[in-house]
DNA sequence: GATATCTGTCATGAATTTGTCACTTTGGAG
DNA sequence: CTCCAAAGTGACAAATTCATGACAGATATC
């Protein structure tokens, strides 16, 4: 089973470590940052599963960031719980209705906590990801774990089938090779950026199928981008 | 192989027709529904394996039928593709969360109409006739807690036989072996995971009548996948 | 209570996957 | 056109993951 990741964000150091701490103890990965701007950054680069996110913070309040998380396409559905300091204000915030998914007050419970934050995700992944992937012709199906090219699989090592699914859920745009050892391999890996050439080699030699290895377009000086309009010069 | 049913639900004629053709020749029969009224009598009288619900019919909206069938235990699973008239409003739907399990924008290309259905259908129903679950000429008769591969009893312990029939209650689907831990052995079970290899490797000898073990695939990286197609490979 | 069957675990070997490297090719700035 | 950095490519060894047969304890059957 994959393990999620959690980004928290609280300016305190000892909330965010009593989450931590809790977090891991639940079997979850965690990153932290410290202000709207760690965490805008690390929303964008490793793509955590939920957001843990204090109302109140010294820069940008954290209904500011959250507001500007639901207008934004990729982020629209991240699940987020708001932390906040007392129980009334919850029902304050509640009313703003910003669009948090569930709100905790402190002090909280680890176990609650955890609970909370399991049936947050459970409930929200599948719906993501149960649906068919599809650019032309080449169709990833999550549930069944296969892909194919014209009604023909392809065969992919775990690697490769994670950065085929990565890049068919943000299709046409483009991915440095930072960015994809965060969101392919997961946060803190150590691996040469090269490496990723290599395995988008394999994947494009997977896909080579009239033409549709060309799906994966290189970014010269940056990095590669998934491009569904590749198809349609070509097949049109 | 069984063929398949899909009812197609949408007002115009010429859309209506279009798909007919597409579908018929993808070896698909087709029913069709020209409002909400004629789509509800036929979910209940024909039981489509699928349906096309156009989102945008004169009396009710294909949203709000939809919302009917989820509600009904009878329909609550029936796989939906949406058909919208633009991309723009696939987005727009996706965001209602109706519970779709696919979208698709007018105009759609015949080929790939046809490839996401047969993945979605491919991935979604298991055959229940009555009490037998079947998947070519296996039988598993859940009354009689009988397998047979081409008429031929299959003698299968316990575990081989509960895993057997949770693979044909959901084919085409990959599990993790945490995931058949919990579906198999039930919950909380502390069993080490290679276990189930062993497991595996039983069941599939049992099977091995005519290339009959191949119905179960492994899953490199992930875990194993009970699939309907590697019979049609090897039967077709 | 004896016998047969079933289950979970382990050890071993085979197969696949993965990260790196060395080398070639390519694109484009100057 | 020349040259350089960036990307493509094939090969390889280490690491991971699976398949398989054997075995001993547990369970069921008669």
């Amino acid at each position: 089973m994959t393990r999620k990741t959690v980004l928290i964000v609280d300016d305190e150091p000892a909330i965010r470590d009593m989450l931590k701490v809790a977090l891991e103890m639940a079997n979850f990965d965690c990153i932290e940052a410290k202000n709207a701007h760690e965490a805008q950054i690390a929303v964008t680069d490793n793509r955590p599963d939920l957001v843990l996110l204090d109302w109140m913070m010294p820069d940008v309040t954290g209904i500011e960031l959250l507001r500007r998380w639901r207008r934004n396409e990729d982020t629209q559905y991240l699940p987020v719980i708001m932390l906040t300091a007392k129980a009334e204000e919850e029902n304050a915030i509640r009313g703003l209705d910003v669009g948090a998914d569930d709100y905790i007050s402190k002090p909280f419970s680890p176990r609650e906590l955890a609970s909370r934050i399991k049936a947050l995700i459970r409930r929200s992944t599948p719906i993501v990801s149960e649906e068919l992937l599809i650019a032309g012709e080449l169709i990833l199906d999550p549930v069944g774990r296969l892909a194919s090219v014209k009604g023909q699989n392809v065969s992919l090592g775990p690697t490769e089938y994670k950065m085929l699914e990565f890049f068919m859920m943000h299709p046409n745009r483009a991915y440095t090779r930072e960015q994809l050892l965060n969101n392919v391999w997961g946060a803190n890996v150590y691996i040469d950026e090269r490496t990723i050439d290599v395995h988008i080699r394999r994947l494009r030699k997977a896909l080579s199928i009239d033409g549709y290895e060309n799906i994966i377009q290189t970014v010269r000086g940056f990095g590669y981008r998934f491009s569904e309009e590749a198809l349609i010069k070509s097949t049109d």
